[in-house]
DNA sequence: TGCACCGATGTTTTT
DNA sequence: CATCGGTGCA
């Protein structure tokens, strides 16, 4: 006991100590509030808490998981392994599994991501009659999200004035009718959305007493980490649940809260000393985390805000470096420096690719990131943005595999039933939806019966559903018999899936091939791995959720040492020795989006406070004159997040006011650069102009803009085809050594024909082909 | 019914 | 620039 206690200061000790009652820790950046976390469970624990009666909310899966790891360290992993921790979504949806059943839904509920949400949105407007151009189905989708995590039932909406009129205001009269249509189809496709997982929850422990109280008294204790950023429905999930015992732990930090977005309301935190009786506040102030510049910086960032609760944080860490502030000329510049700097800094200081991160506010800046790494070997991870499980030959395969999980999942069989085509098209699905809101079956259960019903269909094509159907239910008999793996591998076969694929042959076909073997691997990996786990089976319906539920850094990542790559959303938790924040631009960061009220704004701050305090030892700032937005080069200005930041942390390479004396040749007064010309164009270094207005890069080279102590060696530009001709020796990544027979097409589209040792011609396209030149 | 092409349209962040 | 939905042809 003695050992766990130690190595935690005088304010972390206090509230791992105290283990009854209603508590709450305001944490300050990098003031190690997980290891608190861990340090009262395992308390807890040895107190003589068991396991099964502690309830630990976390932020990502990962988090938990390894905070399981350490927890089990101290108090031993077989006891470690029966604590509930998780998401709130992962948590709750393993209990709708249970209990689900109270309100109508099977225990293997399919979980629709928000690309299966809008999609049925999309049909229902359609079906609707309602004008797409009014009625959005994003905008519609977001709306309804918002309505849940409110707990606006449909019922509600109805008997509430006010947001009725609102919408009848925005011209959608409608939309009451398209939720309530909504609702009855995930009902009907034994389907939860995101916001269910909540907003189910809720209800069952509001209608079910019994219920309530079996949880009620299984969690006696419960822990919620960044409670700055659970929405009304999560919070009033851990009101009920904590209501009995009253021994509940909220930690937070609310200069970190960034989800507003998406229901998150500060003010659970900053009242939460209302909601329960007698609570105990604890301030973690001192930073660990990071040097003294950057903590004072991100607090002279911080102190620009209006709404937050007293705290201070400081450190007793080194000054450190100040910040450098860099400006470049376009995204690709921008990318360039990172990257230079990256290696650099990584050679003369011995560090390593994962020493460093670099975080944006869009998934969309991670391109020109990833194009100048790239050219400089330095190996990266994206983190989010379109995931592995987002790509549509992976979304096939898991939809077959939903639908034989769950038949009634609408959105999973409309995604299949015509790929590979089958001669099941557009009407024969309208007519198929019709009927089954006629007959109030679900589209599955119709083509079952399709011979006992009326319905408009010729018998050929009553024929092609039934093979259809009799596929599915022969998979469902593998899975009966079999494991995931199997299962999948089958699915993968039988349905054509891969041979759809193996016949185009073209280089993105092979990749797709890739991609479902490793998912493959993937499904197989955690088949083994469920056997470890206590209560679990292996069972498809177990992947099914893990693969919907797990955030993108929940990712196995392999061993190899890279450069991280993300949203400052994902970093949030994180931490690194160095840190780029890339596209410090007025509109981009703060977003253009989020700019119109104050408390837009100061999230937008908040946000920028979590990147700034990711940095252990050196931060970074950049920002560009131009970027490449919506295929336009646009001009951008530099962040007013900067001159935020108390001049004294900052070492501000390339000066704000050099800014103003910009040409004017820059914005292009004939018509818009046009990026592919950048990308032709072979300009090694000395080569004679090209005829016609100078590029973006010349002028780099003209103004010759680059800073004093810049030690950017002049990179070559993007093109590292130019020196590819015939004969040249090339890797690629997956089809190895190679050798040029010859290049062919210009530009976007121009194609180099390789021979490749392990044997076999390819064209690829020099675009996408990740060639690198040997000689 | 299937496929190829076209233009319109939209881009913040995520479970 | 990327995705989506619609159109027109086989």
């Amino acid at each position: 006991m003695e050992a766990l206690l130690e190595g935690l200061n005088d304010a972390q000790r206090a509230p791992v100590l105290q283990k009854d009652g209603a508590m709450m820790v305001i944490a300050g950046a990098g003031s190690g509030k997980t290891r608190v976390l861990t340090m009262r469970i395992a308390y807890l624990m040895q107190q003589g808490v068991d396991a099964f009666n502690i309830l630990s909310l976390t932020f990502t899966n990962k988090a938990a998981r390894e905070m399981k790891t350490r927890i089990g360290t101290i108090v031993g992993n077989s006891e470690a392994k029966n604590l509930w921790m998780g998401t709130f979504h992962s948590v709750f949806a393993k209990i709708l599994r249970i209990e689900g059943h109270h309100l109508g839904f099977p225990p293997n509920f399919t979980i629709y991501d928000s690309q299966d949400s809008q999609r049925l949105i999309s049909a229902i407007i359609k079906e609707m009659g309602l004008d797409k151009d009014i009625y959005k189905y994003k905008q519609v989708h977001s709306r309804i999200s918002s309505f849940k995590n409110s707990l606006i039932t449909v019922k509600a909406y109805y008997q509430n004035p006010e947001l009725m009129e609102a919408d009848a205001m925005a011209k959608k009269p409608r939309m009451g009718d398209i939720y309530k249509e909504y609702v009855d189809r995930c009902f009907k496709a034994g389907a939860m959305d995101f916001d269910d997982l909540l907003l189910r929850t809720n209800e069952l422990l509001a209608r079910f007493p019994e219920v309530l109280a079996k949880y009620q008294k299984r969690f006696q204790y419960i822990l919620v980490d960044e409670y700055q950023d659970t929405n009304h429905s999560q919070y009033l999930i851990v009101k009920a649940l904590a209501d009995r015992y009253q021994n509940i732990c909220v930690v937070g930090d609310d200069s970190q809260s960034i989800y507003a977005f998406r229901g998150a309301n500060i003010n659970n935190i900053l009242n939460y000393q209302k909601d329960y009786e007698d609570v105990k506040v604890y301030r973690l102030e001192q930073n660990y985390r990071s040097t003294k510049n950057i903590v004072e910086a991100a607090n002279s960032v911080i102190e620009h805000n209006k709404t937050k609760l007293d705290k201070i944080v400081w450190t007793a860490n080194d000054n450190g470096p100040k910040i450098i502030v860099h400006r470049s000329l376009t995204d690709g510049e921008e990318g360039r420096y990172v990257a230079s700097t990256i290696f650099e800094e990584k050679m003369n200081k011995q560090l390593k690719p994962s020493d460093f991160a670099i975080l944006y506010r869009t998934n969309a800046q991670s391109r020109a990131m990833e194009d100048a790494l790239r050219k400089r070997e330095i190996p990266y991870r994206i983190f989010g943005g379109l995931s592995f499980y987002q790509r549509k030959e992976i979304k096939d395969v898991l939809a077959y595999l939903r639908v034989l999980t769950n038949p009634n999942d609408e959105e999973g069989l409309k995604r299949i039933i015509n790929f590979p085509a089958r001669g099941i098209g557009a009407t024969t699905i309208d007519r198929l939806v019709i009927a089954s809101k006629q007959y109030n079956k679900s589209i599955f259960e119709v083509m079952e019966n399709i011979q006992h019903i009326e319905i408009q269909i010729n018998n050929s094509t009553k024929n092609k559903l039934y093979n259809f159907v009799n596929m599915i239910k022969s998979f469902q008999i593998t899975a009966e018999n079999a494991d995931a793996f199997v299962t999948a591998e089958e699915v993968a076969r039988k349905t054509g899936l891969l041979q759809e694929l193996k016949k185009d042959g073209t280089p993105e076909g092979i990749a797709r091939i890739e991609n479902i073997e490793e998912l493959l691997n993937g499904i197989r990996d955690f088949v083994e791995g469920q056997k470890e786990v206590a209560d679990a089976t292996g069972s498809l319906a177990e992947f099914l959720e893990d693969v919907a539920l797990a955030t993108d850094l929940d990712k196995e990542v392999d061993d190899v040492d890279r450069v991280s790559m993300m949203t400052i959303h994902l970093a949030k938790g994180l931490e690194f020795p160095y840190v780029f924040v890339v596209g410090m631009e007025e509109d981009l960061f703060p977003s253009g989006m989020s700019m119109n009220t104050r408390s837009e704004l100061e999230e937008e701050r908040r946000l920028f406070y979590v990147a700034l305090t990711r940095a252990e030892h050196q931060a970074y700032l950049t920002y560009t004159e131009s970027r490449y937005r919506w295929g336009k080069l646009i001009d951008a200005e530099p962040s007013r997040f900067i001159e935020e930041i108390d001049e004294s942390f900052l070492d501000i390479q390339t000066p704000m006011e050099s800014y103003r004396y910009k040409p004017l040749v820059d914005t292009d007064i004939f018509g818009e650069p046009d990026k592919s010309k950048l990308r032709l164009k072979k300009p090694i270094a000395g080569s004679a102009p090209t005829v016609g207005k100078p590029s973006a890069d010349q002028l780099q080279k003209l103004r010759k803009l680059r800073p004093q102590g810049s030690s950017t060696p002049p990179l070559q530009t993007d093109d590292l085809n130019g020196n590819l001709k015939a004969g040249s020796r090339v890797e690629h990544n997956r089809f190895g050594h190679g050798e040029v027979l010859g290049i062919e097409g210009i530009g976007q589209d121009q194609k180099a024909e390789i021979r490749f040792q392990t044997g076999g011609i390819k064209k690829l396209l020099l675009r996408f082909a990740k060639l690198k030149i040997l000689e």
